[in-house]
Formats: structure tokens, sequence, C-alpha cells
DNA sequence: TTGATTAGTGTTAAATTTACACCACAGATC
DNA sequence: GATCTGTGGTGTAAATTTAACACTAATCAA
């Protein structure tokens, strides 16, 4: 069924940034793309914005369509809008970036043609998604030493030493061990549980996992979490 | 000239917050709506985005036609596409901030219907605006304190007194003067001119500029300028 | 000359940040 | 069971940054 307008109409889509962390790197989801254009090309999972959905229900159908992901942390990024981004027509974007645990990083995303690479190593991308994940990096770096994004990207239980290695590793340098702990337990945020962590042959890591009540409240009223 | 689609597609609008500076309040750049909806409301300077056009292009063109403001400062906010924001129809808004100096604000502005709001008096706006400026005001509050932006609220020539007015303004409270000027000059961004600044039965004030080659430097490269 | 008003200036204490090295505990190996 | 290997875990001192605070200077008006 066409729909007739006056002036033409930009198309409108949404893409998504999805990083995860693999306890060294930071990694980011993206999906081969099944058509033309950028046929085979790896891409930022996205699609069309319907017209009876907000842009972030939009950014999150299309993001279980493609990744099988749901229920993750989304936060709009920026809007992409030059004229020729799109080889066929007009086509606006609006970038979202969302931050994903371990746990649903292994599920589901094999079935589809979807694949974490890490952010050091990406592929060539389709259209101007390389410029949308640049954006959303210095983005990331830029949130994590505010506001406790970090724990997004980490399991339920993690020890002191995962926090750290996540975020050296979206920061792209090595923290000092005592002043990093120091911080990251001044903040009130992190509960030491009765268990352990225990890998290798050496001391068992103390395992933590954060308060939800004060993480909930700090993540509204615009925090801070400095590292 | 009709234009033909398979899907429906969402309107794609711009709006500008533009703000400036009196002296001694925040000021936000309003437009009073002579067309329904909210005919005869104040509203957010904006409009369609054409099809051959970028959206910085657009929110430029809209803003020289609306209030007769150009080459401003203009960075982008936020998107916003709630499905019922406009009653008409589906319409999706990308919205700016801008910042206008002094010099430009007395300008043209009148022959519109176009005016200065203190942004601690704001009549009641058509659509989501008012949410958009919120975004706006804790953005501009937020960029104030690690950019250097408040300049671009200022004269090319301005006391020290009056950018820490200024940041008062915006970030509504009160600064020592002591340790502003401290920190401002620290950053080695002002350079101090000749003349002085004469108003009033009381010690002239020195006037300054800022460095424009740093600043842009600063400006480009993520900088720091903390108050 | 005096009063009123804004411009301009330094120091000290407190808080924060940075740099830095060793023992603890587990499994593996001999 | 002694020792080795590898990560977990801890405190202190120096340097830097921030915060608090009060008086003199220069101009015009009365």
């Amino acid at each position: 069924m066409p729909h007739t307008y006056q002036y033409p109409r930009a198309a409108l889509t949404v893409d998504c940034v999805v990083f995860g962390f693999d306890g060294s790197e930071l990694q980011v989801l993206l999906i081969r793309r099944a058509l033309e254009p950028f046929k085979d090309r790896w891409a930022l999972p996205g699609g069309f914005v319907r017209v009876e959905e907000t842009l972030d229900e939009a950014a999150r159908r299309e993001l279980e369509e493609e990744t099988g992901l749901r229920d993750v942390f989304l936060e709009q990024l920026y809007t992409f809008g030059t004229v020729k981004r799109d080889p066929r027509e007009r086509v606006v974007s609006v970038a979202w970036f969302a931050l994903v645990k371990p746990s649903v990083v292994t599920a589901d995303t094999d079935a589809a043609e979807a694949k974490w690479f890490s952010v050091n190593d990406v592929p060539p991308l389709a259209f101007d998604h390389a410029s949308i994940l640049a954006t959303a990096l210095t983005r990331l770096r830029g949130k994590l030493t505010y506001q406790p994004v970090g724990f997004e990207l980490l399991p339920p239980k993690f020890t002191l030493t995962q926090l750290q290695r996540l975020y050296e590793a979206v920061l792209g340098e090595e923290l000092d061990k005592r002043n990093f702990r120091k911080k990251a337990l001044s903040h009130d945020l992190l509960i030491p549980l009765k268990e352990k962590h225990q890998e290798g042959a050496h001391r068992p890591a103390q395992l933590f996992r954060f308060d939800p009540v004060k993480y909930e409240r700090l993540k509204k009223k615009g925090f801070l979490f400095e590292i």
C-alpha cells in the first residue's frame, strides 16, 4: 500500500553500536549484510523506523530481530544525516549505543550472521558505520569516567580485577591497582558476596555485585563515578 | 508534485534551542507560532528538513529564516521521536542547541515574531519543546564545566566579571571571585587587552578576548575547561 | 573630600590524587 | 610436604588541587 506526501521525505533508520566485554578486550557486535548495498559487508545492526513506534522501540526491535539481544542498556548516541550516506536515497539514521553483559553475549547470536569483533580490529564497515562506531567509542570513554556504566558490561558477579580490566580496555590505559580499588569501593556501590571466584592456581578473588538500589538512583539523577 | 513510498514515513524536522546572555540572565530565543497546531504559542525555531540538505544545514537555514541569526555555534542535542509529539502526524525532530553572542542578539530578531526569554521564566511552549529546552539546559550546564563554550555567549571583548556572571547564570550558583579568576586565567586562553571597560562610578575593568588559536585547538581535540 | 560601587589580589588548611612494594593464598610440581 | 608460580589484596607519604576567606584600588557622583 503506497503512501504519498507533498514533499519528498528522508527514510528514517536506527543503528545500534553494541559493546561487550570478553574479559580482556572491548568488543562490538556486527552483522553481515545479506542484501545490497554493501552486500556481505559487516555493518551495525539496525533498520527502518516504523511510523507507529518510537525511536528506542525501533532500536530494540531491530536489535532483537538481528542479534537476538533484548533488555540491554540503550542510550541515544547521535543522529547521522549527511545527504549521501546511503547510496540508494536519503536516509537519516538515529544511532544508539548499547551495553550488554557476557551472559547475554553468548546467547542467540550465533544463529544469525552476527559476530563479535574487538574494537581494535574491526573489518571495513558498510555506509558511514565506521564513523558511527568512532563516535560511540568516544562517548563510551567519556561516560565511563563519570557514570558507572561499566557494570552494564560485566556479569552479575564480578571481581575487582575484572572491573579494572574493563576500565583499562575501554580507556586504553593501565590503571594502578590499589588506587583503582580504593576508588571503586569508595562509591559504596559494590557489595562483597560470600562467594569467591576460583580460577587457576592462585588465590581466589572476592566476588562483588553492585547495589541495584543505589545504582538506579545514581543512574537517574546524574552522578559521578570517577576512576 | 507528490512523492510516493511503499511504507509510511515520518516527517523530519529540526528545532533549535538558542541561548543568549544579557549580562545577568541566561536567555532563550522563542518564536510565536503563526499557524496551527499551537497557533500563537511560543515555540523553538525550527522546521522541516529538506531532502537535499544535511541536518545542520536545515538547522542553520531555519534559524536564519525565522530569527535572522547566522554563523552561530551549533551542536546537535538529541533526537525526539515519541509517536504523538505532533498532533498532526508522526514527526521526528532533531534538536540542536545554539549559542549566540550579544552583538548578534539584538540584530534582526525584532523584525519577526521572535523574542528572548529568561530561561527562568519561559511561557508555555508548543509540542514537547519544554522537554527539549530542559534537555538543552542540562547539556549546557554539563558542557560549561569542561568546555569553554561560555565564550560563544560573550561579546568579543569581555571582563572577567562578565565571564563569571555568565557561569553563575548558567550553573545557577554563586562562585568565588578569586578562585574563579585564578582558574579562568590558568588555562592560558584569555588575552588581556590594552583597553578597559568603563561603566558607572567605579574602577574600570580590564577587558579580555580569548585566544582564537588555542580556543579552536581545544575545541577540536576535546579539552578541559574546569571552573 | 567623601561615599558608593565594582575591580583586583594571596595565603592557608583541607581534600584529593598519585606513586609505589610487599605478603596472602591457591594449585601445580617436584 | 616443600617450593614454585601466579593472581589477590593491602597502606602510606608526597604532591597537587580545591576551598575558604578580606582587604585595597580606581573611578564617578554628590
